[in-house]
DNA sequence: TGAACACATCTTGCATACACGCCATTCCTC
DNA sequence: GAGGAATGGCGTGTATGCAAGATGTGTTCA
């Protein structure tokens, strides 16, 4: 891999995790020694990262570790929503044969529930990135995927590790999973608007 | 205005106008060249331009410009409906004050029919960003950027000049911002969903 | 005739050098 | 003692050099 892409991975893992706190000063000489490399493959990296809206160079300053608006969360849980209840209706109405797919994945956060296989939160991702891609359209995707990344930033640290709730959640997406197989587009939209406002709420309870 | 910057305006001008060619293969010098600076500034121009799916960059072998998919124009609009009738629904209904503006901008587009003031392209962009800008949610509003960016690109060259689809097109934004006045939320989303998808349909016809 | 290899040339990837802006500290002057 | 100018450190912005991958071409050999 290059090492530019290394910088990138490096400083994005960091930042979404929260070990890079919103709020610090980077440097990109900081980075290139931390990783053996020269300024130039951070500085990529880090033009990278701003147009990803993650941090914010300031000319001659350094980057900006981007403080976490207080409505962002609600602002991504707004445009989850739009997102998955449009991709959710199309899919279920579309006959599209998802189903055995989605409840390939809902084995596995059962899995993931007794402590085996991926951690839940990449397969919860996996299972909703699932439903916007059936829908086919690629800019959707990216901004869903967009979407995804802020909402693990916001969330780090707070990942719920309540095993009732990850069981409800597991629940609705056998539900979801379910209504999307019988073809009941507004019903599925129903459900994942329940899912999706239930996981910001609890979220919430924790801040 | 520092190099990096005149390098990304540069391009990002000629890639949205079609100058830049779909399938066509950038490469740093040539545009270093040309605009009489280093490849590093040009480097970071193609790194921010490439962040946002313009270009698509090759190991050691070129920029290549993003051909654009035959599919873009119809996701791009099922993109815009989604944001823009959720926005123009919360801010007809919110009392958000927002028609006098938006009135304002009808009569810039009016003057722009007659050929005076700003193209009808900017304040036809102006306007709906304005829609979607009052719902206050700026992941919405950076997504919405980004949309028009692309639909820019799309339809560049097969700009409707047409003075009767314009006026056309004008006379809809006036009953939009009449039935946001209203608060006619319902309304307002139908005419705004009408009005993007007539302005598709003729987009296509041109094609 | 055709395939394979050497080579020239283009490209980027990365390191490095230097200049300048910003900031804090210090020092001088009043 | 206070205010302002010099200064040194830190950080970026840009240019440049070098190495190495990718490509097209011509040559050689079977």
């Amino acid at each position: 891999m290059s090492a530019a892409a290394r910088a990138y991975r490096y400083a994005k893992e960091r930042l979404l995790d929260g070990r890079f706190a919103a709020g610090t000063l980077l440097s990109e000489n900081e980075l290139a020694r931390a990783l053996g490399i020269s300024r130039t493959p951070v500085r990529e990296a880090f033009l990278h990262l701003e147009a990803e809206d993650l941090i914010e160079l300031y000319p001659r300053r350094g980057a900006l570790v981007k403080p976490i608006a207080p409505s962002e969360a609600d602002d991504v849980l707004e445009a989850r929503l739009l997102i998955e209840r449009h991709c959710v209706i199309r899919v279920a109405e579309g006959a599209s044969g998802l189903a055995p797919a989605l409840r390939e994945l809902v084995s596995d956060q059962e899995r993931a529930l007794n402590g085996g296989g991926e951690p839940f939160a990449v397969t919860d991702r996996a299972f909703h990135r699932m439903i916007v891609a059936a829908n086919g359209n690629e800019v959707l995707n990216r901004q869903y995927d967009a979407l995804r990344d802020r909402q693990q930033r916001i969330a780090a640290g707070a990942v719920a590790r309540d095993p009732g709730a990850l069981a409800q959640f597991i629940a609705e997406h056998g539900q979801l999973a379910a209504a999307i197989e019988q073809g009941d587009g507004a019903r599925a939209a129903d459900l994942i608007g329940v899912h999706l406002e239930r996981a910001h709420a609890l979220a919430r309870t924790r801040r």
